[in-house]
DNA sequence: CAGATGACCGCAG
DNA sequence: TCTGCGGCCATCT
């Protein structure tokens, strides 16, 4: 509790703000890509600062960043648990381990 | 300004 | 499925 500079890359508030808010509002069942957020915030080829935003959200703040998931439906490297946490929310994922974007990508429409 | 890094993206073998 | 390549953008050193 001496500090909270935890963050090493601290990246723009408002860009991990955008993309607290998104993560957050992704419903049960279904998934995100890193490019839909980017997209959602105005840049597209951002993809990377959202995986980046990502790893320093912390657990507090009840984001379900296991919801996000890469444009291939490839789930997060070094991660295992990430796939658990999506099959106990009833997502099916291929032979391959891959999450069915086909079925499971979630648009930002809803709000 | 240049170089390095990263939970990316797409293509090719 | 894995690996390599180049490209994109933001941030750090």
């Amino acid at each position: 509790m001496r500090d909270y500079k935890v963050n090493k890359e601290a990246i723009s508030e408002s860009f991990c703000a955008e993309v607290y808010e998104i993560v957050r509002s992704v419903p049960v069942g279904r998934v995100t890509t890193y490019g839909e957020i980017a997209a959602l915030l105005g840049k597209p080829q951002c993809s990377r600062m959202v995986g980046k935003a990502l790893k320093q959200v912390p657990m507090e703040l009840d984001l379900p960043c296991h919801r996000v998931v890469n444009a291939q439906g490839r789930l997060v490297p070094g991660w295992e648990e990430q796939r658990e946490l999506l099959l106990s929310e009833g997502v099916r994922f291929k032979k391959s381990g891959c999450v069915d974007l086909s079925v499971y990508r979630w648009k930002f429409d809803s709000l």
